[in-house]
DNA sequence: TTAATCCATAGTCAGTGGGGTATGGATTGT
DNA sequence: ACAATCCATACCCCACTGACTATGGATTAA
């Protein structure tokens, strides 16, 4: 029933999660500790949400001694993407069978 | 703090929501009986979801007598596209920098 | 006019989830 | 060996939200 796109939207409707990636999509991989220390929540709460990234694909995790560097997956976004241009889509269609009755009804 | 990639976010991570969407943007203008009688929850569920949707602005209603005729409103996800496509830009510009540190290095 | 239909709002309830602190395993520094 | 650092997990708490039922206003049908 949990297709690609929900667990997607899911997981980037997080304001903070949202951010976590956004962080790692504009600076490159990042340790747990580098990203805590600017994401205005505890550690723990940060390794959380990383791990519901990772869970959603949009992360990946290198580990390192005792670090734990994480970077950006950005072809994890794909699917919604393929969402979002099959929303199109569908407008596109009733927007070309609207032109078709047009024609149609033009003769 | 809350731009616009949050709300709709936010508005399409749920499952109902989605759907709802999905079906205007598929079948085009419908009534909220209409849309009740497959959507799998009670109608005053999905007026409410309707009015969330219509607060993003992904839809629109229109009033007909006793009834509400809502139709999707492709245009409100451009801030979607907006988003992904910049999170790929950083991608990129963070690709291109490695490029042209292998290029340097390659002198 | 009265009844029936369509939809939105109000009120309630339970589940989810995002926040915190506490803690421990693993690794590195002294 | 011991202490300190890094991170993840466990646990709890509270707010939010998505679901329901009940209801009423507005419109249409009888």
């Amino acid at each position: 029933m949990s297709n690609a796109q929900d667990l997607l939207f899911r997981t980037l409707a997080d304001p903070t999660r949202r951010a976590l990636f956004e962080r790692l999509c504009r600076e490159g991989e990042k340790t747990v500790g580098a990203l805590t220390a600017r994401a205005g929540v505890s550690q723990p709460v940060v390794s959380k949400h990383l791990g519901i990234l990772k869970q959603a694909g949009l992360v990946r995790d290198r580990h390192e001694g005792r670090q734990t560097h994480y970077s950006a997956q950005l072809g994890a976004l794909a699917p919604l993407v393929d969402w979002t241009s099959e929303m199109a889509g569908f407008w596109q269609n009733r927007f070309d069978q609207l032109e078709d009755l047009l024609k149609r009804m033009d003769q």
